[in-house]
DNA sequence: CATAAATGATGGCATAGTGCAATAGTTCGC
DNA sequence: GCGAACTATTGCACTATGCCATCATTTATG
């Protein structure tokens, strides 16, 4: 449709065509892990909403969590994720408490339910991807490892100072 | 964490350590990718919200829709997406009026204002794609195409019958 | 130690996003 | 011509969000 410029890099290569067949080739994957995504949580949707799991997800990966880290690591408003955890907390989802040592603070965790949840989640996204694998020829997936990760290390981490939030939900760590 | 069972397909191949390896490589790229999407967004997100936005990037798909269809296309409920159609209407993003081959749809289009900001993002994450795959050796850019291309064959498409929703917002087609 | 400054949790208010159910206008099949 | 089917739209309820104000607690400072 709209005609994409051709970003060739001077100073670098001259392989301007080849950096954008590479690039149309991420994002057509990326289509494909976005829809796996959308469907490992579809079993989840019904009893939570996606930021309420994405919530889970957080504190998923580092208990004790109080709220204003827990506001950042999403992203939100503290009166945002207070709200929030009220829902999760009366659907017993997560735990709150008073933190003994500041008591300003609240300490917050998954509950083995919410626990489940995430589980549920992360491996059925996992089981799902496995899947793909598999019907891949076994000599390329060796191929697919070196290139992801040479992908991945080219991109480093992600941006620097701002709050490595995630937009989708994906919560693996 | 929790022990991840080893997937492999006695049927098939024995090299389940193999496709748990690749499908953690996958992770890993996946979290990339979900972080330059986030920030591709950036620039955007003080015009419109992320729904607002998934919304014209549909619109951008396809001219002349009627809302039913956007409803669908988005996965809510054709109520939810009338109301963000008003909204966006009224903020000169989308174009509304009657379809005169059947005067009980409307159809539904973007404005120049808002086909430049879904153009604006997209433009943004190519770049940003690129800017990685440049980063690349350049030998590594062939395999890194073949890779992702064996992978997204594998994958195959969408889940069949269901609407192609695409969770995060990616609106490349 | 006493008091100001900084931190953290909450609540009030307004707006956006969602779904479900009901309604009203159009079009289609017979 | 009429009822069925399709569309848009609205009412209602609830979740998600941000900004700002308030109250409690802890920390820093004199």
């Amino acid at each position: 449709m709209a005609e994409h410029a051709v970003w060739s890099s001077p100073a670098t290569e001259p392989s301007g065509e080849d950096v954008n067949a590479v690039t149309t080739a991420v994002l057509t994957a990326s289509r494909l892990l976005v829809a796996i995504s959308a469907r490992s949580l579809a079993a989840v949707e019904e009893r939570v909403t996606l930021p309420q799991f994405r919530m889970l997800v957080v504190l998923a990966s580092r208990p004790r969590m109080k709220l204003v880290t827990l506001a950042e690591q999403l992203a939100v408003n503290p009166s945002t994720a207070m709200r929030m955890v009220e829902r999760l907390v009366a659907a017993g989802l997560v735990d709150r408490r008073v933190n003994p040592e500041s008591r300003r603070e609240i300490l917050l965790r998954l509950t083995d339910a919410g626990a489940q949840i995430v589980d549920e989640v992360t491996a059925r996204r996992r089981e799902e991807i496995a899947a793909i694998v598999a019907a891949m020829a076994p000599g390329q997936r060796a191929g697919l490892i070196a290139a992801l990760q040479a992908f991945t290390e080219a991109g480093g981490e992600p941006a620097l100072g701002e709050p490595v939030y995630d937009t989708l939900t994906l919560g693996w760590q």
